[in-house]
Parts: structure tokens; C-alpha cells; sequence
DNA sequence: GCTGGAATCAAACGATCGTTTGAGGATACG
DNA sequence: CGTATCCTCAAACGATCGTTTGATTCCAGC
């Protein structure tokens, strides 16, 4: 593809498509390297290891979404006429746009695949970076949702990160006839998610 | 274990163990049939290869879980004092209760985790299986909420999916302090995820 | 009791994995 | 020019993978 881009790039990027086709343990270092067009041996030299890909793999999407939350978050938390509708924009957009953006389309999938596999190291990984985030926009949502019990909250919101996460998976998979029906599908989805998600919360 | 079962029972079931832990890759045939207690090469003289092995663990859980589904769905479908609450029900309560029986408790993390890996051979066998009961439970749901387009109705079932599926995935991992407490978590998973998917479904 | 197919066993096969090695190329600075 | 540093490269390493083999054990049926 860029055959300026750095070797480190190259590989995280082809290691970002490959992780999302094959999964982790499914795509090999040859092939991603061959992908990229990379000698074998620059992840390791890079990276020190397949395992610290991976990480970085995630750290370079998840610092971008977790700023995008937080920021969009930061412009409705606390105003009195912020609703539900605005929160949960705030908490699913940044990640469609994550999901759909040029070269981190696969992204997704990729998470997606985490929460499943790699028994407790990279879901402890991925709970470290999210933590603060999900703690802030808890505190919102409860905010909001007074009537709730925490316990019910917590259910409520780790169903809603379901629905999120399962719909993203299946995000990038759609056929982009062109940029615009692109973005409106985007559009769209996010409509879809927030409307289902403020029912959902708002449950008696 | 159960040292009298069959062979090929003592591999389903270590199968369904080591698949849940260390995924379908991640899991080895000498790791797992020292689990089992037999030999290497069981595997491959009773099920001919590793893919047929998970086949075929997928195959004895989701013939039940299609059944149960199904018996559930038959005795509330067409009727007409029937409530979307009972459609859910139908829905939801086998999937949990297959997820906490006694030897498959770890089934819907193994199902989980299919969702996300093996990019299309695995998700084909299960959408084959699964096909004729979504649709049948499409169709009902399209009964009681006629308000809905057939778009927006396939994209709230799909979001009620991913939060089944996500609750799943962690359900089996709560500590149990007796089995009377685990039927009560399980009552309570079942009340929170039809009173979420039916206030998603129902949404304007 | 003998026989024949089913089942189990230890051992090995070739392939592929992540990682390491050591030599060589490229570039900047003295 | 010399050299030090970063990087790339082909090649090999040991380990582990799924699978196959051929011998051996088990056990029902004539």
C-alpha cells in the first residue's frame, strides 16, 4: 500500500487487518510480515515479541477512541439539559467512526475477537485503558437514570456495550458503494444504537 | 471424571472445557485429550480431524438449544393475548439455561468466541443450524410489533442477539455459592434481559 | 477357542509456529 | 576515510502443532 510508511506501520497496519481476518493466534508472523512487506524478523526487532503487537495493536485505536469519547462526553456531562440520547452518542459514535475511518475499518472486528479470546491477560489490558472512561460515563448515566439501582445500571450498561460491541463486528463488513452512503450508513447505525439503548436504560 | 463415559463423550466434553478457556487454536489436541484421559490419536479415529471435533461440539449443544427455543416459542406463538415479554422469554431463558447447566456451563463462552473467530466456515454452520429458528422468531416478533419496518426490525433483533450473546459470554464465570442462588442469578439475568430487550424492541 | 473387526496405544511424520542469530547494508558524524 | 548506530536480511533454532502409522489389546459371534 505505502511504501513510505515506516516499518513499524506498515506491520501494525497489515497486523491490524490480519488479526481481524485470522484472529490472533490464527494469523502468523510470516503472513503478516509477507503482508506488509517486511522481512521476518522486524516485529521482533520492532515489537520484541508477537504478544506486545498485539498490545500495541490495541493501545494505538483505543488512545484515539477513549479521547474521542471522553471529548464528546466532556461537552453534555453535568448540563442540566443534556438527555440520555446525548450521552449514549457520545459513548457509540466515536466508536463507528473508529470502526469505519480509512485504515482502521477492521478495528472492530478485532476487539470484538479479544473479548473472546486470550483468557484474562488482554481483557485485564483492555479494562485498564477503558477504565476510567466507563467509570465516567457510568456516573453520568446515573445521573440521569436516578430511578436505578447500581446494580441495575451496571447490568444495563454492560448489555448496552454488547449490542455495541456485536453490532460494530458486523460494521465493516457491509459493501461501500461510496462515501457518502457510507457515512450515512454510519449515520443511520448510530441512530438505530442510541434509540435502542436510551428504551433499553430506560426500562422500568 | 467420568471415567465410564465413552471416549467420545469424555473428548466433547473436555473439548467444550479447553475451547472455552484457550479457544479453538489455542487449544491443543494432546492438551486436550490428556484432559480427557485418552489417547492422542482418539480424535482423529472418532471424529476424523480437529474441525469435525468442534463440529460436533457445537452440533450437540445447539440441537438442544434449538429445541428448547423452539418447544418454548410453540407454546406462546400466534396467540393473541401473548406479550413480547413472552417472546423474549422464549428466547433468552434456554440460551441461560443451557449456559449453567451441569456439564455445559461453558458452552456460551465457547459460542461467544465463535462469533468472533474463523472468518466464515464456523459462522456459516451456525447461522445453517440457527436459520429456520430466527426466522421463526423473527416472524412472531413482527407480530406483536407491526409498528416496525422489516429493517428496523432485523436491526433491534440483532442488537438483542449481541446482548444475549455478551451476557452470556460472562455468566458462566460468577462464583456460585449454592445452586439455589445460581437458578435465582439465573431468574434475575432472564428479568433483566427481556426488560431490556423488550423496552429496545418497543422503542418509537 | 478361535477369529475378525473395533478400539487404544506409543511413536513418529511433516509442517508451521515464534524467536534468535550473525552477517551485511544504510546513514550520519568525527 | 573510519566507525558507530540503526536497520534489514536470509537462515536456522527448538518447540509444538494436527495427523498418520502399525502394532497391540479388547471383545462379541460363530
Amino acid at each position: 500500500m505505502n511504501s513510505s510508511a515506516s516499518t513499524k506501520e506498515r506491520i501494525l497496519t497489515a497486523a491490524e487487518q490480519l488479526f481481524a481476518q485470522r484472529g490472533f493466534d490464527g494469523a502468523s508472523l510470516r503472513q503478516l510480515t509477507a503482508a506488509a512487506g517486511v522481512n521476518l524478523a522486524a516485529v521482533n526487532y520492532h515489537f520484541g515479541s508477537k504478544d506486545r503487537l498485539v498490545e500495541e495493536v490495541f493501545r494505538r485505536r483505543l488512545d484515539s477512541l477513549n479521547a474521542h469519547r471522553l471529548a464528546a462526553l466532556a461537552k453534555v456531562a453535568g448540563r442540566p439539559q443534556t438527555t440520555l440520547e446525548d450521552v449514549l452518542d457520545a459513548f457509540i459514535r466515536p466508536a463507528l467512526a473508529l470502526s469505519s475511518d480509512g485504515s482502521g475499518s477492521l478495528f472492530m472486528r478485532v476487539l470484538a475477537r479479544a473479548f473472546a479470546e486470550h483468557d484474562d491477560t488482554l481483557r485485564q489490558f483492555l479494562s485498564e485503558n477503558y477504565g476510567h472512561v466507563m467509570r465516567q460515563f457510568t456516573a453520568e448515566f446515573a445521573r440521569l437514570l436516578p430511578r436505578l439501582s447500581k446494580e441495575e445500571l451496571y447490568w444495563r450498561i454492560d448489555l448496552v456495550t454488547g449490542a455495541l460491541t456485536h453490532a460494530m463486528s458486523g460494521f465493516g463488513m457491509i459493501q461501500r458503494k461510496s462515501d457518502v452512503s457510507e457515512a450515512a450508513h454510519r449515520e443511520q447505525t448510530v441512530a438505530h444504537l442510541v434509540r435502542f439503548a436510551a428504551a433499553g436504560l430506560s426500562a422500568p
